[in-house]
DNA sequence: TGAGTATATGCACATATCCGCATTCAGCAT
DNA sequence: ATGCTGAATGCGGATATGTGCATATACTCA
């Protein structure tokens, strides 16, 4: 039960859902989220971390840049609750800008390689 | 997206993923939860109410006790989780002991007086 | 090698969560 | 009305969580 309760725990955050929703259209690099979600890098890394750590997130570099993606082959219960969450239709304004942003950004696009104020 | 953040957020507690594993096979009144998890009488009124305030459960009096079940129609996320919780096979002690204990518990058990019609 | 870039992490702090205790509230019976 | 019972809640304190800042780490490339 524990495990399960991590994962859940991991997905009550407003900042990690928004990161789920993102990764379930596609992998991103730590910079990707930052800019599409316009957080923080430190937040970024945080939160992308205690979701891997939950069972949802995989981890992979490729160059300078380490791509969290959805790990549907992981054990307990996560893969379970991202589907479900992949399913659920989130009717939300924030979440469309979301996508939005990613769409706009890229692993070297303004805020990788650039500082932002 | 507040609601179902709310609504996991509610799950995302040992206490109360306790109280919904048992409200799921059966309505209880409130010293019926605190006997069966072994939990006093604030924690369970409190967890209750939190989770009815997340939309997964539903009040009905019944004489003295105030009878908690599920709400399968509430409006937002709460009865699809309610749903995927019910189906998800968790293997795990303490639910086990739960179940146990509510089957030996009653409306009149010790913190009750009366038997329930 | 050393500079540069992306990501991770230690720390401090503000806020949120959870609980027990005691009290209060609400409904039933006499 | 009074008394009893089940349930809800205000309060205080311990613990957990989320964040920014600054720094450390890991990796690439010249």
């Amino acid at each position: 039960m524990r495990d399960l309760i991590v994962a859940i725990k991991a997905l009550s955050d407003e900042t990690r859902l928004r990161m789920m929703k993102l990764l379930l259209e596609r992998g991103c690099c730590v910079c990707e989220v930052m800019q599409a979600l316009e957080i923080s890098q430190s937040r970024a890394s945080r939160n992308l971390g205690i979701l891997q750590n939950a069972g949802f997130l995989k981890a992979r570099r490729d160059r300078l840049w380490t791509v969290y993606y959805i790990d549907w082959g992981a054990a307990g219960h996560a893969p379970h609750l991202a589907r479900l969450l992949q399913q659920l239709p989130i009717d939300d304004e924030t979440l469309r800008a979301d996508r939005e942003r990613l769409k706009r950004s890229s692993p070297s696009g303004p805020g990788c390689r650039e500082e932002r104020s």
